[in-house]
DNA sequence: GACTTATTTATTCACAGTGGTTTAATTAAG
DNA sequence: CTTAATTAAACCACTGTGAATAAATAAGTC
């Protein structure tokens, strides 16, 4: 049931199209703008000399182009707002704190094992206070809330992480913005990892060029997040792009273990999981990703037919979700070496083309442009997006 | 790149947000909708009172509710605006005339065998043509489009098909839009049949309850259509729900030829098509679909084995779907009996109840609502949907 | 029971407020 | 003097506010 809209949902709209504009051009002049976000120039004027007053935006210098009065630039002002950022992964967290121009001012990171969810929670909140006070008092009352990024289901694959039944459960009765909002005096959003990281390529990476894309992440499993219309679409119930489940082939390697269920997942092909059960069976104990160069010379060709294996699996997938979704392209990353993850995007894209029939057009495969942060990142982009972005539901509620 | 608006995008917004609640409601009181939108009974007054002008909106009585001044109610207009809604597939045509509340004011229907490009067009136009005219001089004005629901690869499976190398090249080259703005004095919008059947549902079936969804429809091949917070998901290239050609695992069944391309598709597993084949080469031959109840008492085991494949393959692509989109259900229909439609749904509905996994919502499998004519009817819908309906592009050009 | 009055709810009127647009003027360059 | 960016002031369109009106029920009074 859509509702309707007054006067002031109508201003903040514009203001936020605006804010979104000047956020992907960098810089740019009140007419620019107005010509951009089909507006006049005084509207413009208006709202950029309102967002200007409110320290969200700052004039820097003029530029001249040909003829006439100089053009006055204008651009976000990096210190007009402050959000943090949360990754929380079964291994490790990080924490950042970003402006409003997306830059990452300090970062914070633990590595732990298996933490159970009191210590996630004092973690966070610890550094969450810790970041807040970094900042100059008076820069400390503009940072609008905390973004968390982390698994939906932290109690799931127990078997394959030895993770006790009691420790299981309670991470499946946990519920993160619950356990927040009591500790932090500031505004909780909560998404799934996968999902924030495609957030953080929309706004901070591919997403310049790109609009309907699904963001995949290879880590200890393997998720996504899907974006539509340059927007983060997640699901009825938070949980689209949960792509570990989805039903793949079976494999032909001798070292993935029989179908268990109904068919078989992509997480047990493609999965840092997979890749050290596949190199431990082999004859190659790794204990975490990062001894993998060292093995490399004699483990090459192990990991060659884990590659290969992986590519049949993905290309399941992406054709699923290409043909229930037509989306411009597939991006990809990985917790693994940048090669790796190239050698995954080239291999992914050649038979993605030749797989794809004639008369329909193939999504592009590309590499994730943010980094390894992208999680943290996308996680503390959540609640700039929620204050800053001209999505439908701005209209909502007038006043 | 997003738009600004203005105070005209604003009120057609709201207007549009009236429009829908009056149609969702059937009938309802300025006050009522003031409360549901959002908005003042003041604004809701002047909206209404416009669109009463407008003849889009009608005066129906007074309804008293206990205490004080009984309610005016109003309700849409069914002669207020007009549209007409094309089904063209590979045997037959449903052209047919639409009311401003949703009924099917008049229809025309013809069959054929593989039509030709040119001979469509001349089916259409002359059917536009005598729905146009069938219409009181002064209501047809007030035709606001017409939407056209076809498949979008009319050349494909042109081996299945047989269907002559010339032909399927004319197919491949046509334009439906282009070929019929010249001919047809009316706004023309083209849509996928599937996803113009989902729409139809959306508007006049389960819509009603359910906002996220995946349509199926089984035709002579299959296809689908994207239902995301209310709206029609239609993909970069229009494509979205292009169900045919998704990945599934391959068929126990000996009735169904080794898999040719890198694997097997959904198409050639649930599929009037593929029911035929199946019947075909267990000793049934069968023409067109409604010869299958005079064949049933004998050829129930062979139809049950269809079934029973045709269950494991869709199973497939629907977790495939909700693991990338996380949808509240799965609605399908097909042009065959009706209760094999329903017998397929329930088999279905089990098959996902038993393995999803813990902690995953399900989605609900339901059967489509709004019966044979969805496509068409879908189609009709088109003109109406661009021209009422309060999607985001609505703020998009002030004036 | 008939009449009056209070109460409740829907609806409208007149005016104010907000926000974008128009027109014309201003400014700063070539 | 021309060109182009920018702004000021009057203006228009829309929704919101608060008071007024209309039409019903409920309660009180004779």
């Amino acid at each position: 049931m859509s509702k309707g809209s007054n006067s002031s949902g109508l201003r903040r709209y514009n203001e936020r199209v605006l804010i979104s504009e000047l956020r992907r051009l960098g810089l740019a002049s009140k007419f620019e703008l107005a010509k951009l976000a089909n507006l006049t120039p005084q509207a413009v004027t208006r709202i950029i000399d309102d967002l200007e007053l409110a320290d969200l935006v700052e004039q820097r210098g003029k530029v001249q182009r040909g003829l006439g009065q100089p053009s006055t630039m204008y651009a976000l002002n990096p210190k007009g707002a402050f959000s943090i950022g949360v990754n929380a992964g079964r291994n490790d967290i990080q924490i950042l704190l970003m402006d409003f121009c997306g830059n990452v001012v300090s970062k914070v990171a633990h590595e732990f094992r298996l933490p159970d969810p009191d210590f996630l929670i004092d973690k966070i909140v610890q550094g969450v206070n810790y970041l807040q006070g970094s900042l100059a008092p008076e820069l400390q009352t503009r940072i609008v809330g905390v973004g968390l990024a982390m698994p939906w289901f932290m109690g799931a694959w127990q078997r394959e992480l030895n993770m006790s039944d009691e420790l299981a459960q309670r991470w499946n009765a946990f519920n993160p913005r619950a356990q927040l909002v009591g500790k932090i005096n500031l505004p909780v959003f909560v998404e799934n990892d996968c999902s924030a990281a495609a957030v953080a390529e929309l706004k901070l990476g591919c997403g310049n060029r790109i609009n309907n894309f699904l963001y995949i992440f290879i880590g200890t499993f393997v998720g996504g997040g899907v974006i539509l219309h340059g927007e983060l679409e997640s699901g009825v119930h938070g949980n689209a792009g949960a792509l570990a489940s989805m039903p793949v082939s079976s494999s032909s390697l001798d070292t993935v273990p029989p179908v268990t269920g109904a068919f078989e997942t992509l997480a047990n092909r493609v999965s840092i999981y997979a890749l050290r059960r596949h190199l431990n069976a082999r004859g190659f104990p790794i204990g975490t990703i990062s001894e993998l160069p060292s093995l490399l010379p004699t483990a090459q060709a192990a990991l060659d037919e884990w590659i290969d294996d992986a590519i049949d699996a993905f290309s399941f997938v992406i054709f699923s979700a290409t043909g229930v979704l037509d989306l411009e392209a597939i991006v990809l990353d990985a917790n693994l070496p940048r090669e790796l993850v190239q050698l995954l995007v080239d291999k992914l894209a050649q038979r993605v083309n030749v797989l794809t029939p004639t008369g329909v057009l193939a999504p592009q495969v590309l590499i994730g442009s943010v980094g390894p942060d992208a999680r943290a990142i996308g996680g503390a982009i959540l609640p700039f997006y929620a204050n800053f972005s001209p999505d439908k539901n701005v209209m909502l509620s007038g006043d």
